[in-house]
DNA sequence: AAGTACCCGATAATGATTATTATTAAGGTA
DNA sequence: TACCTTAATAATAATCATTATCGGGTACTT
């Protein structure tokens, strides 16, 4: 009797080009703005397809999503840090920090436990303040 | 051609209503749920206007929405304070939390406006967390 | 009462995302 | 090599929350 092998996931020419378009956004693009990106390396390429690498990308660790009213964006960032962004321009910058272990403590204390933190500042970003 | 002025916005009965289900719900209802506690009420308020009168009711600040999962989600409670989600049963709980006073001056040094700051904790509450 | 702003319920439209389906292509096997 | 199995794809349809539209009515103002 043979035993059952898992088969290796292919790495598709998509899905390599999925990832390198992210690597190289820093403007944390939407689905739809990875696809236009992509297609230019691959003109064939699906938006289905595109949504369904990204969703695969994120719990693979290799990119990180962001929501932002309601839309998906995509981060190459991967390590732990919080987001601006600009109510104007709508331009979403990364920020660095600290989260406040005290509040995350009180909850552990309560049985809780916390596996995300997700911290969000809206406003207006030096350029949209300074034209106002 | 004269116009006529209106001074105030007329307090509808659907409009009460509204307001009085996001009063007394403790449990971040959606659009939908407080639809479905106003019908209640007010059989025949349909859906759209209840989107309608809480997109109204969250600038007057009579109640605030808090965006979770992509939906929206609409809480009594206008205090500044932020909110725990628990991934499992999907409750929403309030929390009480410092913001960092340190980040939002490195940015304002930077020429940045700030002004909202959303906090998210994800996780497992109490129950859940015992559960596993 | 007349004129008009405002609000309503019903319904259609939208926009982002997910599911489906038929097709293609890769990897292993004989 | 040819064949078989299965995964990944492109195209398309379906879904879900939300927003816009429309026709009719209500109430405010003069």
């Amino acid at each position: 009797m043979k035993t059952i092998e898992r088969k290796k996931k292919r790495n598709t020419k998509q899905k390599a080009i999925v990832f390198q378009v992210v690597q190289d956004s820093h403007d944390h693009p939407t689905a739809e703005t990875v696809y236009e990106r992509a297609k230019r390396e691959l003109p064939t390429i699906s938006l289905g397809t595109v949504y369904r690498i990204l969703k695969e990308l994120v719990p693979e660790g290799k990119i990180r999503e962001i929501i932002v009213n309601k839309q998906s964006r995509f981060d190459p960032k991967t390590e732990f840090h919080h987001h601006f962004i600009c109510k104007k321009c709508g331009k979403i910058e990364d920020v660095k920090t600290p989260l406040c272990r005290y509040t995350c403590k009180k909850l552990e204390q309560k049985g809780y436990i916390i596996e995300e933190i997700e911290y969000k500042f809206y406003g207006l970003c030096d350029k949209c303040a300074a034209e106002n």
